[in-house]
DNA sequence: CTTAGTTGTTATCCACTGATAACTAGGCTT
DNA sequence: AAGCCTAGTTATCAGTGGATAACAACTAAG
């Protein structure tokens, strides 16, 4: 029989899991600390208790999210220590589509200081991450970033990755493109 | 003297004017309705009059500033209609911080269908607009949007652009890596 | 001058939300 | 079994925000 109560440590944990879901869909603003504290199955007051303030919970929504795509760069690079192969981990990343969305309302909502700043080093340790693991040039990592912010957008518009709207003519092009540059032959192979 | 009363369509306009200026800095849920009001002068139930509601003013503010970015993408393509040129217009665009920062408020809160569906809208007409005027390949569109969309990303962090925050070694690596591939000299040139 | 239409306001409502305080209950140690 | 710490709750509040309704004031036509 599983144990009721939990140390606050596991429920931290448990909440920050929620809350990247809970803000994934609405982002700082929109989305209620009941709305987190319901996914975990606790009281609003309680989830306040633990984090101090909405805006804490947040960060560590935020931080949660950036901690696990660290994760899936780390996972893919043991594959192999390229961009390409980076790439291909991104399609995990848009499956799991509440990392990137919260990411994204990470990067909206930076105009709160507090939140700005951790978004800022969650950002750059992303950054760092992916160019140590894979020893690209400052261009290339920003050209890999780029496109991954695309994806980012996209996904966040509903136009790729799972729950996609009807697709338009540009949708399917812009779709085509990425894929084709991901799986195309090499140049005379 | 100038008129003190203006016409719906007039306020219309301002309105949307000032919900672009509003929401940029919190968002679609993070702005309220009398932020709006109070910037454009009038009073918050004037202001629900005229656009019906907040989601319906915020449409307007995402159709506003993508019209204006079309705009100066048009103008630069008039100069030369290349995507190298209208990569120098992404720098009136971060100077006029508010339009790509309403835009990524957009993307943010399409898991509302209604704003969704226009935010996409808004980003096919650019995505359109930016392979008809150039005649670039969806490749190129692709990698080009790639770009905008850090930018934006990195304008919204206040990593770029006015009132962005001391830099980090990363930050610099970036944004160096940004402006060394705009303004580099043609290879052997 | 009067009437009518449009621009705009004030007053008000109700639901929601973050946060606090006070209380309850599970579980470990002695 | 008694006591105490920690996990969790219920009750409550003060502020906010979107929306409605009723009213006021400017302007133009006849």
């Amino acid at each position: 029989m599983p144990r009721t109560r939990l140390t606050a440590a596991e429920r931290g944990e448990q909440l920050a899991a929620a809350a990247v879901q809970a803000f994934a869909v609405s982002g700082y603003a929109g989305t209620s600390t009941d709305d987190v504290a319901r996914l975990a199955g606790v009281s609003q007051p309680y989830v306040i208790r633990l984090f101090g303030s909405k805006q804490r919970l947040f960060v560590a929504a935020v931080q949660h999210a950036a901690a696990r795509i660290e994760q899936v760069f780390r996972d893919a690079a043991e594959r192999s220590a390229d961009l390409e192969t980076l790439g291909e981990a991104y399609d995990e990343l848009l499956a799991e589509r509440d990392l990137l969305a919260v990411l994204l309302h990470g990067f909206a909502a930076s105009s709160d200081p507090v939140i700005g700043s951790a978004v800022r080093d969650c950002f750059g340790r992303i950054y760092r991450l992916i160019r140590e693991l894979t020893g690209a040039s400052a261009e290339e990592t920003r050209d890999f970033l780029g496109i991954g912010m695309l994806l980012t957008v996209l996904a966040a518009m509903q136009v790729i990755g799972p729950g996609a709207v009807p697709a338009q003519p540009w949708m399917a092009e812009i779709a085509g493109s990425i894929h084709d540059t991901c799986t195309e032959p090499e140049p005379g192979g």
